[in-house]
DNA sequence: GTCTATAATATGATAGAC
DNA sequence: GTCTATCATATTATAGAC
């Protein structure tokens, strides 16, 4: 058997795990894990139920290969900003990446948000020690930045919970966005309005300046 | 029969009825409404499944009664501020009764985000239209704080859609809230900084005045 | 790797006695 | 109103042929 086939094989089988987890990623941020049923999956994803359990063992060996799919794009965007930069385009910048990330990605961000909302029993110890390094990272960069005399003199870690709550709220929420609005991200003109007053809400605040 | 006893009778039924809604809000938020089972519900409401279901008819039966119960306690505070406010005052206040929410009742918060993510199929009916109607009015008296001075020039929508997302994010991400700083809304100190840092940031933003 | 059974089980719901 | 017994079904998972 030659390298070629080898790895072209290699490279069928990842390609169908990959069709099985995006299917999957898009069921369960819509029903939940245990409101989506195998059967849903493969008939999404094209294959039987029975090749579906070929290529994953169990139906929570599946969910984990999601979630850990979605962590890898869910965290992507944290990696950003260094203490030299200047904060207000750091930041700005973050904002942009992560309302992007809700548009694009909206499946990504409701099921993240479903698996941390039940405690995150299935990814906490991939996710927690990840996670707790890179917002201390943060959190010191932020800190310098207050330091120099660059920003107000708020919180590090209650600024982060604000950038991530306002962006992927309008992933997770979108149903209501829209019912409130009639608009979503995927309308150009509103996501460049909903940019902009995120922005100027964390920059400028709402109290009028003299 | 006497009114008495029938008033008394009728008043056991409702507690009995109460008592099941609390005990399936708390699982349902837990593990969602398929990842409950009805056995669950009863053994925490310390009834049998057979007696659960003489109360509710159906499983969605008593998930729609919780969703009910859920939006009297969710939509409540919206009913506050008019134009006459100051609405620095009015809005901190706001942001104070919605922490308070998030400290208070986590469960109704956690059902409600999950219920809207996925597309709140079975409460539309019943929340589309009053969200409406209340995020009209509010509209209505945040654009005249605006024509007024007494507030910068933001999109209202935008700035209810921020006051909600950072209130709830307490509630809904306190597994991620708590891996990362190791407080939650329970402690005190933490409420109270927690609420100075969101009204702060609403407020005066984190650009640095001069 | 893919298929056809089929096992094993969980769970929503009902019937009927008391 | 509450109970025991039971039905009906959905669904995860496996065995074994090809």
């Amino acid at each position: 058997m030659s390298e070629k086939a080898q790895s072209r094989r290699a490279q069928l089988v990842e390609n169908k795990r990959t069709v099985i987890i995006q299917a999957a990623l898009k069921l369960f941020s819509m029903y939940g894990l245990h409101g989506t049923s195998l059967e849903q999956v493969a008939t999404a994803a094209d294959v039987s139920k029975t090749n579906l359990l070929y290529y994953f063992g169990s139906k929570e060996d599946l969910y984990v290969s999601v979630l850990e799919h979605l962590l890898e794009v869910w965290l992507h965007p944290l990696r950003g900003f260094s203490a030299e930069q200047d904060p207000i385009e750091a930041i700005g910048e973050y904002i942009r990446v992560k309302l992007e990330l809700s548009r694009d990605h909206p499946a990504e961000s409701k099921l993240f948000c479903m698996e941390i909302m039940q405690g995150a029993p299935l990814i906490s110890a991939q996710l927690e020690q990840p996670l707790r390094e890179l917002v201390a990272m943060k959190v010191q960069v932020i800190g310098e930045w207050i330091e120099a005399g660059k920003l107000e003199r708020i919180d590090p870690y209650h600024l982060i919970f604000n950038l991530w709550s306002t962006t992927q709220h309008y992933a997770d929420f979108s149903t209501q966005v829209q019912a409130v609005t009639g608009k979503t991200l995927a309308d150009p003109e509103f996501f460049t309005q909903t940019l902009e007053n995120i922005k100027g809400l964390i920059f400028n605040g709402i109290k009028p300046r003299p």
